[in-house]
DNA sequence: TAGATTGTTAATCGATTAACAATC
DNA sequence: TAGATTGTTAATCGATTAACAATC
């Protein structure tokens, strides 16, 4: 219906409104305003009424934000609400920490299965989810209805790996490989790209030495 | 010296040019102008030389940028030129996987060790780097002039674990917690929250199946 | 009711894109 | 020299912040 379209800037910070107010929710705080949860997030009060107004009204005058239905429709924003079925492609040790993250499943993530071309790995189980051949993976992702890929695989295969997904019906993948990947518009790709991110902390760390000698 | 601060922004991108220049030296392209690059990495090419701009001339009118010297530029901004000392604080499944991934060291960043209280872990070794109790922590720190910590611990203990790291000289903290970190301003901390990136994409993909239902 | 704090409009700031003169 | 493409200034666009009327 009405399409004003979220911009991508209000989106990237809503995990972290849902993780801060999942903080708030652990300390028994029962309601927040604006400007004290802006003092904790270090960002603007107005910055924060601006982003939830984009979704709606949580708030009410006066009183401020109630912790547990904010942090509840957040969730619901976010699709936290729901059930997704996710695979993990790559069963190194990328993979398996994935896959022994335990919170991912608190959230609605249900880890179907992990998939590997070496034999050694197959067979084996993390947390007991088993490691498949990738002979499986069309019909794991069929059966088990898996719409998430976790893409933890070397860079070299990954963009042949993410069509082979794409033709499997998956569609989002987490991409943990090196490089970007070309995929239909209606397939969400959602890159970790872990190079780049240790890259920015060199530069930070360059630039600041720099500033020092001056 | 002269300050025309860099925007967040541009750093942000610096290390996608790093990799594409890679891609391309690899592909044994010896030159490229802003607009082949732009059509590469769907960027607008007016972005790539405002961004290249900031920190000198690189190109050559009528002819493009040499991509060996861009790249290798690019390169000592990211302080790539630089070798970096580096320990992994958290032996677990995220923790090797970061010290298996030996690309970091041919960029420069060298595993000096791991740590873990886990008495099981202790002792042991991944590609020869071996896992010291937290007891080491400032002994490794100073002797081996070590620079960048990854913070592969859970969140619960992660702010404690940074502060004690910057008493021992840390500059800076790449953060894999699911928590911020408060550290001196003077302490770099880039983390990366896979949580939040599993969000973000879980938001998109409900979106998007809420788009089509409409 | 008075005080607090939201929701929302308006102002500002910064980042991106367009345009073009400079120059290889 | 003519053509290509940069470096850079100006115009546009979008995101953030400030302000305040609405309202609990």
């Amino acid at each position: 219906m009405e399409h004003k379209e979220i911009s991508r800037a209000v989106i990237k910070r809503l995990p972290r409104y849902y993780r801060y107010l999942g903080e708030l929710l652990e300390e028994g705080i029962e309601r927040i305003s604006s400007g004290e949860l802006s003092e904790r997030m270090k960002v603007t009060a107005s910055q924060i009424r601006q982003d939830l107004n984009n979704f709606g009204g949580f708030g009410q005058q006066g009183y401020g934000y109630n912790v547990a239905y904010l942090y509840t429709e957040i969730g619901k924003i976010l699709g936290l609400d729901q059930k997704h079925h996710v695979i993990i492609v790559g069963a190194g040790n990328l993979g398996q920490a994935l896959t022994n993250y335990t919170n991912f499943e608190k959230r609605g993530f249900i880890i179907k299965g992990m998939f590997d071309i070496n034999p050694r790995l197959i067979g084996m189980t993390v947390r007991g989810i088993p490691v498949y051949p990738l002979e499986e993976l069309q019909h794991v992702i069929e059966k088990e209805q898996v719409q998430i890929a976790a893409l933890t695989i070397p860079k070299g295969q990954a963009g042949e790996m993410a069509d082979r997904l794409v033709s499997y019906g998956i569609k989002a993948i987490w991409n943990f490989a090196h490089t970007d990947l070309n995929v239909p518009d209606d397939v969400m790709v959602e890159s970790v790209h872990l190079s780049d991110s240790l890259m920015r902390l060199s530069y930070r760390l360059s630039s600041e030495t720099k500033r020092m000698d001056e």
